[in-house]
DNA sequence: CCTCATGGTGAGGTAACCTCAGCGTATCGT
DNA sequence: ACGATACGCTGAGGTTACCTCACCATGAGG
């Protein structure tokens, strides 16, 4: 019952979530998934194709079809791996690392003020907890 | 930098519990948006498609999607409704409550380990923290 | 009773995934 | 040194869960 409406919840959130996360991407007709990419990529730097896969947890194929979009968008840009002729490397252009900047700036303004409006000390918790749920096996 | 793990987190956790919720009703091969249609039948008895689509806030085309296909699997049936004959009212076959009460008995059992996990004062307070995201405007 | 609104559905589209097979390249055992 | 095996990426094609738009039958108001 409480399990129930916990789930219930949770579900509610992500939903909210999702509907503001794709209203903050808008003005850089950037999906989600994409912005996902983005923001990996400039984390990470340049990496391989099948590591950025790893990072968003999806299969190497699906990656592909980020990085295709991306491309044409001109925000990434494929080189080869010099220590592996089968291998693609992914990094961000001049324009992605603008982008990126410009959607992280958005999100933490924008986008997230979900959180923002818990008080500190909620933040704190909910942080732990879902920390908690994170690593529970 | 706190709200971008805190998003982090909360994305972590939802996909840990899309797979479970997969994994749960696998044995039923009911997919997770018809168990939702389900839960709505069995919560709220006889329903009009449109209702039924407001409730898992869908558009009322999408429902009739799930309704074919549950209706295909002799979960649900679909009636006249005797007081508007434009209207389709949709209700649980003795098969599908069955089912239902079978998804919602594993769900809680099995499920949802990932917040029994958590001890109960966890419980509430993220019941709360989540209470308020999901009325923040 | 004529107009306009409403409930459901056919047609067709999209995003974000997936698997499977194949091609080219690397690596390892003998 | 070389053949078998494994790996990295992508083409082809599929799935799920949504969407909009147009239409038809029915209902409700002036």
């Amino acid at each position: 019952m409480e399990d129930d409406s916990l789930l219930e919840s949770f579900w509610a959130v992500t939903r909210r979530l999702r509907e503001r996360t794709k209203i903050t991407l808008e003005p850089w007709h950037v999906s989600p998934s994409q912005s996902r990419a983005l923001g990996v990529l400039s984390r990470h730097g340049e990496v391989r194709l099948s590591v950025l896969a790893e990072r968003l947890h999806i299969a190497p194929r699906s990656a592909t079809e980020v990085v295709d979009d991306l491309q044409e968008r001109g925000l990434v840009e494929r080189k080869p791996d010099p220590t592996d002729r089968r291998a693609t490397l992914v990094a961000l252009t001049p324009g992605g690392v603008a982008t990126a900047a410009a959607i992280h700036e958005a999100r933490a303004t924008e986008g997230e003020r979900l959180f923002a409006g818990l008080d500190p000390a909620d933040r704190t918790e909910l942080a732990r907890i879902l920390n908690l749920l994170r690593e529970a096996r």
